[in-house]
DNA sequence: CTGAAAGCGCTTACAG
DNA sequence: CTGAAAGCGCTTACAG
């Protein structure tokens, strides 16, 4: 009717409570007839060890937190499925904390996260004080950024190669003819977004040619269409749009269309992630590959790395992505990948 | 360097173990002065007590095990997102788990989920054996379903009404005079999927109509696809098609697209969920709005319900939805809400 | 209100 | 290989 616990499992087995924790226990030496014994009296009683007191005396709940703000982009869903199955595999779980995007919002559920005596922590596109990674790094647990860099905490990130990635999408545009050049840019209060925007305004300036227009669109889809909209009201609109993550694109793709104008031909569109809805007919935008898989193998093993071998030092990790060409953005003359 | 516990913080404030205990403990008593000194102490070490070892002793672990299958479609992450909000709020947190959509992976992730003493379990579109239901209730962990009912197994369910919802939507395009109708169906391994189907094949039974065409999409958007583009090689093809859910129905808009149709005006087509691209000016959707919100709060509620009294008998809520009306399917007319 | 003590369900030296 | 015992960090009667 209740819990059932080894003791309970040792008695109709018929040996001690130290038993049957070796044949649950990887590694423990137990003979086969115990193993045999305590294996059967535990699957008549539908025995599983409590992985509460286990991880109590252990010291290791095998459990990830992970920190999350934005789940409305594809992106973080995508992420958040491909990290749990990963995690799975390795015998962990993930804790999920949804975070307001301030680093008050962030220190609070770190706390929390903290006092569930998490072996490791993922912050996903959030921010943290260099007060808490100090207290994170002294309670010995390991926190790793996703999708996010951060130079002062001196912590561990996993990032695309965003510089790179506002360059490609720079040099294509360029590359197509055009000379009105637009950035809506991610938020600037993001590695991302400064960096997406940094490589994009250095490609430009690298040809000579400054941007036609520059704002923060926030990563919000309804700033994303304000900003469109007065974009197109001005005299001479821009003949080129790029966007800091395909969320947003969709958006200026929907005002676009709204105006009666043809992405790809009268105005040329530029994402960043690459989520599947990008390769939607509706949409097919052309943007800069983030590519996920990699970004959270990366994740998980220097996670699994720094929860193994706690002196390891942090790193800056970043993953190249690459332009996939769709049909949002006029393709150049005789462009090949 | 390490954990803090409570002992150290009694030993800094000149207390006994129990009385930091107390502190920490909410409805405890303790004398001003003691919470004053425990609390300088625990601010000063970073003291937080340690909930796994709470967890052992009370029985209660505040997490709650959710179990999620699709999170490609929209509607998942969204559900998750205020699941974790509301949770969060409750001073529960939830521990994800992945699953395959078999049955008989589910079981196995449930045997996981009770390893890890979780206060309760959420199945988000998710099936299990009535074995699995069973030894739940035996382990005393109350179990609901979300967006999924399941008669055999006693659970308690939160769905839409779906039935209802399927409903509507036949008559919305039977009023639009057409009079060659297809569904491409939710899963018909799903309860959503059969009851949405039921209730669509009903209104039309009830006009007098049999339906063009009848498949199951699986809930897969590649397959939703297929099924397009069958039912538009036909001879006389469909003048509109009911879908199980959105995610299925911007595949079926992307796939007329590309076939050179307009959906609203050549075909219509109605989906299901209400999702928030459906919204977006790229597919303006007509389909039936699953009130998430409601629907993520009933949830709660009834699961906290059920962790304070045991005894609460296994319920099936069926949440109303509505017809949100807009362009993908010719407006009847004289049409108002 | 407060402290000493038992106990939650495990793992892990320690002897044998 | 195996059992008795200590201990992980807490909460909670039990006395005082």
């Amino acid at each position: 009717m209740d819990k059932v616990t080894s003791l309970q499992v040792a008695q109709r087995a018929g040996v001690s409570q130290s038993a049957v924790s070796r044949v649950f226990t990887p590694g423990a030496s137990a003979s086969a007839k115990t193993i045999a014994k305590v294996r059967k009296a535990a699957a008549e009683l539908g025995y599983h060890p409590n992985v509460l007191a286990r991880a109590m005396v252990s010291g290791k709940s095998r459990i990830i937190g992970l920190v999350v703000a934005y789940l409305d982009n594809q992106f973080y869903p995508l992420a958040l499925e491909r990290l749990s199955n990963a995690l799975q595999a390795q015998g962990y779980h993930i804790l999920i904390f949804t975070a307001p995007n301030s680093t008050d919002g962030v220190d609070e559920v770190m706390n929390d996260l903290m006092a569930y005596q998490v072996d490791g922590i993922i912050l996903a596109s959030v921010s943290i004080s260099s007060d808490l990674a100090e207290r994170a790094r002294n309670a010995g647990i390991p926190v790793v950024l996703f999708n996010r860099a951060q130079d002062d905490v001196g912590l561990t990130a996993v990032t695309s190669a965003n510089r790179k990635g506002g360059r490609l999408a720079a040099e294509f545009l360029l590359a197509g003819g055009h000379s009105r050049i637009a950035h809506i840019a991610g938020w600037q209060g993001s590695s991302t977004g400064r960096d997406r925007q940094a490589g994009f305004l250095q490609a430009l300036d690298a040809a000579g040619v400054a941007p036609s227009a520059l704002v923060d669109g926030m990563y919000n889809r309804d700033i994303a269409i304000a900003c469109t909209q007065e974009l197109l009201a001005a005299a001479r609109h821009p003949d080129a749009i790029f966007v800091g993550n395909d969320h947003m694109a969709f958006a200026v793709l929907d005002t676009l269309r709204a105006a009666g104008l043809v992405a790809g031909q009268d105005i040329s569109v530029v994402g960043y992630d690459d989520v599947p809805l990008a390769a939607w007919g509706a949409y097919a935008l052309t943007t800069i590959r983030q590519p996920v898989n990699r970004m959270v193998d990366t994740t998980v093993t220097t996670m699994l790395e720094q929860i193994t071998t706690p002196a390891t030092p942090p790193r800056q990790i970043e993953i190249d992505g690459r332009l996939i060409v769709r049909s949002s953005a006029r393709i150049p003359q005789g462009w090949t990948q």
